[in-house]
RNA sequence: GGGGGAAUUCCCGAGUGGCCAAAGGGGGCAGACUGUAAAUCUGUUGUCAGUGACUUCGGUGGUUCGAAUCCACCUUCCCCCA
């Protein structure tokens, strides 16, 4: 079985320009294939974590991996499948944040002589020159078309200015620049990104008259359809300082029943074999499959120990007995405390748990706040000092808590 | 360039002078049920406070005893015509 073949099983791949020549050089090991990643926030996300076990399944199966950063591309911000405008970042955000997603790349794939190649498209983006752009390549692009893209449907309703329009262009001129002078012949990326990685290959043929080809990646939505790696909005990330291992973890083990399968086979390199045996699995045998998808995930991002933290603080928690020494802590100074003691709206709300004293009260009415072992009821309730000596566990829900000490 | 329309709480979206912290839905949170799942049901969802106070309806001023609601100007967006 080649590499091909794999990510077909693992459901990996959605779209290609072409499958047989695709495959053929995939499984050669022939490909040198770029994913682009716009550098719009700080840290990568859980969905760009999939694009990197992709880049490092081809990686080992022979292939050439470029990581294209877009710090030229995030000056503009793909508008593509999205209703409104992105916010404009600065230049120093930017430089700032293709760093970040420098570092972590880093840990994941591996770089240098004969290995994988890194770039970033500010090399050649910035300093390209309008007219002579327009000459070159803008008479290539049939506006018709392009407003055709599906990519833009939403933006038809809402809005779209040119200045996001031309975001088409800078990602087809990326492959056409790497084509040229990185020998890459394919592209890869999300399904989002078909219309402009179509564009490359189009650009390359019209102005090279050679060809390149293109493969997207499935999204990874969950059973109604909705993109995962999100929680209420937020991203989960990869910087351990932005989404914590623990929270990562949990991430992963939350996942529905329907869903589990689907992210062991797209996400972790467990042999195929292996996970087609455990889709037997049904009803409450799914849980092992849950510890199974966030410890592998886990331990890929944040390394073996991280992921056994997190899996024992889970199992403490939740399965009962276990250490709980891994908890993430808050720790009480003297100021906290008035009279010798301190109330539970302030213990919440200085957790972090709550986000405000109207919030932890709520929560502490309908019954969701539990000290220690003992369920709290009464907002006014107060702790003296002692009764974290031995440190204090609070929980807010079933899956947020803090253990309070005291300094 | 001309004409018309819109901006509301996390999102969508009601609300055209006091009864509005603002309907409804979505989402979030908590509870029940469970398997740390899904579905379902219940509660809750501006801040601080024990029947109250404060801040909020694009921005700035104004009218009024009183404005999300009226007026002026500004900003942004959409639509139609060119």
């Amino acid at each position: 079985m080649g590499i091909y073949e794999e990510l077909q099983a693992r459901g990996l791949i959605a779209q290609v320009t072409n499958e047989d020549e695709i495959r053929e050089m995939v499984n050669n090991g022939k490909a040198r294939f770029y994913i682009g990643f716009d550098c719009t926030a700080d840290s990568l996300t859980a969905g760009h974590f999939m694009a990197l076990t992709l880049m490092k399944r081809l990686q080992q199966a022979g292939n050439t991996p470029i990581a294209l950063i877009g710090g030229g591309t995030t000056m503009i911000g793909d508008p593509s499948g999205r209703t409104d405008m992105r916010k404009m970042l600065t230049r120093e955000d930017i430089d700032h944040n293709a760093e970040c997603f420098r570092k972590q790349m880093e840990k994941f794939i591996e770089f240098g002589e004969g290995k994988a190649i890194m770039v970033n498209n500010a090399d050649w983006l910035l300093d390209l020159n309008y007219v002579e752009l327009l000459r070159e390549v803008g008479a290539c692009f049939s506006v018709n078309n392009m407003l055709r893209a599906e990519c833009y449907k939403q933006r038809m309703e809402q809005g779209l200015t040119f200045f996001e329009f031309n975001y088409m262009i800078m990602q087809s001129y990326d492959f056409y620049y790497l084509f040229q002078h990185y020998d890459c012949n394919m592209q890869f990326g999300g399904d989002d990104q078909w219309s402009n990685m179509l564009g490359g290959t189009e650009l390359i043929r019209k102005k090279l008259r050679k060809d390149a080809h293109a493969m997207t990646i499935t999204l990874l939505t969950d059973s109604n359809g909705k993109k995962m790696g999100k929680t209420a909005g937020n991203a989960v990330w990869l910087d351990p300082n932005k989404t914590t291992p623990y929270d990562f973890y949990q991430y992963w083990r939350n996942v529905g029943d329907a869903d589990v399968m689907k992210c062991i086979r797209m996400l972790t390199f467990l042999p195929l074999e292996q996970i087609d045996e455990m889709d037997k699995w049904t009803g409450s045998d799914l849980n092992r499959a849950k510890e199974i998808l966030a410890f592998e995930l886990t331990q890929m991002v944040h390394g073996e120990e991280a992921a056994r933290k997190a899996e024992a603080s889970a199992k403490a928690l939740f399965g009962g007995g276990g250490e709980a020494e891994n908890m993430p802590v808050t720790a009480l100074t003297d100021a906290d405390f008035t009279d010798g003691a301190v109330d539970i709206l302030t213990l919440l709300v200085k957790t972090g748990l709550c986000t405000s004293r109207g919030d932890a009260r709520r929560n502490v009415e309908q019954g969701g706040v539990t000290a220690g072992e003992e369920k709290i009821t009464d907002i006014g309730k107060t702790f003296p000092k002692d009764a974290f000596s031995g440190g204090l566990v609070l929980r807010r829900g079933k899956k947020n808590y803090k253990k309070l000490i005291v300094e």
